[in-house]
RNA sequence: GGGUCGUUAACUCAGCGGAAGAGUGCUUCCCCGACACGGAAGAAGUCAUUGGUUCAAAUCCAAUACGACCCACCA
């Protein structure tokens, strides 16, 4: 270490952080010990994207882990913060077949095992990036147990709960209409579709009456579609049409007939009332299809071209058609006409691309049977969410629940296990790749092509990383995990997944606490994007600011659960303050050299007493803050305790103490207190700005090993003497009152002056005149003087007025009386509001029957104080008129 | 259509039943033996609107307005 002497002024993250964490991590200091006598306390971290890069979520994400992590730790509690990465099936492959077509190579053309070799080398070389990059953020997450979605026993726990849930009846294959993404070109589930108003068109037309020369108008939105209708529906109750149910229609350009039918679906009042039914592309002509027995015809094929069935229209892109279908049927006169509609339109959460529902044949989860036990845990409190609101948002979810497509036409991902064989086409589900059929004995297997949902790994998260389906000692030990920590984004994607999971394969919940966090934002409250290009780079953030003061910016200020923006000047601010930190902490280390340890019991001054008292206060909020998951309330009160209360005021007061002492025994106290304070303030910082108070603890005169397995300290009620803090309180009110009028005067900062104070009660001014030193050297005074009355007042001076004290600043040469008597006015003024507020409350007898106590007993020595300061200013009023 | 969140000082946000707060910015002064990434003092707000509950409302309830987000099968 550094002499402390020669410590540069400004703090320089720079120079510890990447030290600290190497010291950290090199001496196991992450990994829990195998004391399995301890409390365990664990968490699973939510798997970013092995492909991916840090971004501001991700950092505040492991942030507030980190946080719980580190406090929970030095509480003594057998912390295991467990990482790992996921595959991310759709945006891994996405990445790897966009540097394939940098070459003019597609997937296809590489042949399925070649490219995923090249996805794993991908992984290989870039896998480690982001897991690099949560270093440089501190997170103290055990590497040792690092996982992988598809490492070995990932893919074995999948695999598990695979042929699990189909020997339950709870897995299941059949054609239904799902959501197709043609850029993807493979299914996607319901909630990886997203919703987006778009303006369009509702395009009114006409379908003939067989034999008739009536005609009926049906309005859609996707006009294309009608190629593939095979029904036209109204509602059973409707008037206009109901001579119509039974008969048929002319299926305009195609003269297919096809039927009228009555459904309780149609609504009468939205467009013309009359549906055409497409049961091959859309969620709800399906159901009805089914209802009424209707064809399936589908018009467009997996890229979004146009098939076979739709005619003379096939080999058109889906929206080329549909410009082609308006033309044709205008051009024939079936166009009655067009309306402006805006809409919902569904894209792949992926790549945006307009997503087509169609008919396909996929696998499923049944998910009500599972939804079930996973709504009772919730709402039986077994799982709570933090904050609570968003218990609603996932009940919800979950009562509303769809059977989850989980097959996806792509290449990497855990395949799923299901054989076919080509002989006697049986169907095998095996844990266990099989090389005969069990039915014929035929080695003619052919194993699914798809992989399944990168969710469906995810979900078994909490276990699979502890060894399951093993029973490992880990699994033992850690499952249920303590808390989850995660953004409100993936509540339904990853949260109400791992919960269904959890019960259904552990038989246990996975987590108690789920910690719901908000989105990092811009400046402008954006959400940040790659197409708007206002990301921030978290590692630009920490390269620049180190990343103590990015952590302490993302949680600072921030209510739980609501969004953060994102802005500069906050950042610079807590840069300011880890600053003030650092140099208060050289201030203390460089007056260390003769320091000893001491028992400062009975030694103590008014002034040890409050910052003991505050520290106290602080260290019982922040605790309590960080078991609720309050970290902006737990950093607000850190910061004002160590800039407003320790810095501004406790080491002012401790300098003329430690330079000039009365006797040898004061500068020994001093230094101890400060150190102490320090010391404790270092432990419950550690946990927000982990790297910085690692670097001064090692500086201070008694330290263990590593700040990170020291012991949280445990707040004393003892040592809050509220005595002592309310008389601290008194006198830095007068300091700041004379303080003001040195200021409003323009005393010069540097010139000592004489002040006197004017205090009746008597213990009061025996409080005071103990501590006069301390307003003397706070308020840079020449002389105080401190009396109980003042026979002939001085009216050469300026006074300012707290309920007890009046002060008194002599002035040489000339005041001006009218403005002293102006500005006395005006805290007369302030005086008699607060006076006649307070008396109007204690008049009120339905006040004073219904108030508690403590809250009259309150009002009134408000009136008493306001009452007092009054009369004071009055006084002095009429001699300065005189 | 349903739901959630927000509306507090010029800006960004805390506070969420008992005297309006912070940071930034602004004004004035100050390099005083930790820090100018600093210190001292100061100006600055009908706490969106309207009703209600209460002795007491920025805080609870209800409506409204304006933002933002989420869910949803009105073609």
């Amino acid at each position: 270490m550094a002499d402390i002497n020669n410590l540069s002024s400004v703090y320089e993250p720079q120079l510890v952080e990447d030290k600290w964490y190497e010291f950290w991590k090199s001496n196991d200091f992450f990994a829990p010990s195998a004391d399995y006598s301890k409390i365990p306390f664990s968490i699973v971290m939510p798997p970013p994207n092995v492909t991916g890069a840090l971004h501001l979520g991700h950092a505040l994400d492991n942030t507030l882990q980190d946080i719980l992590a580190r406090f929970k730790r030095m509480q003594g509690y057998n912390t295991l913060w467990l990482p790992g990465t996921d595959h991310a099936g759709i945006a891994t492959q996405a990445v790897v077949e966009d540097a394939l077509a940098q070459e003019g190579l597609t997937r296809h053309d590489l042949g399925r095992e070649k490219f995923l070799e090249k996805v794993w080398e991908w992984k290989d070389l870039y896998g480690n990036r982001i897991t690099s990059q949560l270093s440089l953020l501190g997170s103290s997450c055990d590497w040792t147990r690092e996982r992988f979605t598809m490492d070995e026993g990932c893919s074995k726990a999948v695999r598990e709960v695979f042929v699990n849930l189909y020997e339950k009846d709870l897995i299941y294959q059949g054609n239904y209409i799902i959501n197709w993404c043609p850029r993807c070109n493979t299914a996607i589930s319901d909630i990886e579709v997203e919703h987006e108003d778009s303006s369009g068109n509702l395009w009114h037309i006409k379908y003939f009456v067989e034999d008739a020369e009536d005609y009926i108008v049906v309005a859609t939105t996707r006009p294309e579609t009608m190629l593939g209708d095979t029904g036209v529906a109204v509602h059973p109750e409707d008037e206009r049409y109901k001579d119509l149910i039974g008969k048929n229609v002319i299926l305009p350009l195609v003269n297919r007939v096809i039927p009228i039918f009555a459904d309780d679906y149609v609504d009468k009042d939205f467009g013309t009332g009359v549906v055409k039914v497409t049961p091959a592309h859309d969620p709800n002509d399906f159901e009805m299809g089914l209802r009424h027995n209707l064809e399936q015809i589908k018009v467009i094929d997996n890229h979004g071209i146009m098939h076979e069935n739709a005619g003379v229209y096939q080999g058109l892109d889906r929206f080329a058609c549909r410009k082609r279908v308006i033309e044709d049927l205008t051009e024939q006169g079936y166009l009655e006409k067009i309306e402006e509609h805006s809409h919902a339109v569904g894209h792949c959460q992926r790549c945006a691309t307009i997503v087509e529902p169609m008919i396909s044949k996929q696998w499923f989860v049944k998910m009500k049977p599972l939804a079930k036990p996973a709504i009772e845990k919730v709402t039986a409190g077994e799982i709570k969410f933090i904050p609570a609101r968003f218990t609603k948002t996932y009940i919800n979810w979950m009562e509303n629940i769809r059977d989850w497509c989980i097959s996806r036409q792509l290449w990497w991902g855990h395949r799923i296990p299901v054989w076919y064989c080509d002989d006697c086409g049986e169907v095998i589900v095996s844990k266990t790749d099989p090389t005969v059929c069990p039915k014929c004995n035929s080695t003619n297997l052919r194993q699914d092509e798809d992989v399944l949902d990168t969710w469906f790994s995810s979900a078994l998260w909490p276990f699979s990383t502890l060894g399951w389906p093993e029973a490992t000692k880990d699994l033992a030990y850690f499952y249920p995990t303590s808390v989850l920590v995660t953004g409100r984004d993936i509540i339904f994607f990853w949260v109400a997944r791992m919960i269904f999971s959890g019960i259904e394969h552990m038989g246990e919940i996975p987590f108690a606490d789920v910690n719901i966090h908000g989105l990092i934002l811009d400046g402008q409250g954006r959400k940040m994007s790659k197409s708007l290009g206002n990301g921030i780079d978290p590692i630009k953030v920490i390269e620049k600011y180190g990343a103590d003061t990015l952590r302490f910016s993302l949680i600072t200020g921030v209510t739980p659960g609501n969004d953060i923006r994102f802005h500069w000047e906050k950042v610079e601010g807590i840069r300011n303050f880890a600053n003030k930190i650092w140099n208060a902490s050289r201030f203390v280390l460089m007056n260390m050299e003769d320091y000893k340890t001491i028992n400062v019991e009975n030694k103590l001054t008014l002034v040890d007493y409050w910052i003991i008292s505050r520290l106290q206060e602080t260290i019982k909020t922040v605790t309590r803050n960080l078991e609720e998951y309050d970290y902006g309330e737990a950093a607000k009160n850190l910061y004002e305790f160590i800039w407003d209360d320790f810095c501004d005021w406790y080491i002012e007061l401790a300098k003329p103490r430690l330079f000039r002492p009365q006797d040898n025994m004061e500068r020994l106290l001093v230094q101890n207190v400060l150190h102490d304070v320090l010391s404790d303030t270092l432990r419950i910082l550690h946990p927000f700005m982990p790297f910085i108070t690692e670097e001064i603890y090692q500086y201070l005169p008694s330290h263990n090993r590593t700040i990170m397995l020291d012991k949280w300290p445990i707040a004393d009620d003892e040592k809050i003497w509220t005595d002592f803090v309310d008389d601290m309180q008194d006198i830095m009110q007068v300091v700041r009152g004379i303080r003001n009028i040195r200021a409003e005067f323009n005393i010069n900062p540097g010139a000592k002056i004489e002040a006197i104070l004017i205090i009746k009660d008597a213990a009061k001014r025996e409080i005071f005149t103990q501590n006069s030193s301390y307003i003397e050297s706070l308020a840079n005074l020449a002389s105080l003087y401190i009396e109980d009355a003042l026979d002939t007042k001085p009216k050469q001076a300026v006074s300012a007025h707290t309920h007890l004290v009046e002060i008194y600043i002599p002035l040489e040469g000339v005041i001006d009386i009218e403005k002293e008597i102006s500005r006395l006015e005006k805290d007369f003024k302030n005086a008699e509001n607060d006076l006649t507020k307070a008396t109007n409350k204690l008049k009120n007898e339905k006040f004073l029957a219904k108030a508690p106590p403590e809250v009259i007993a309150k009002e009134k020595g408000k009136a008493e104080e306001a009452k007092l300061k009054k009369e004071g200013i009055e006084k002095r009023l009429q001699i300065l008129k005189n």
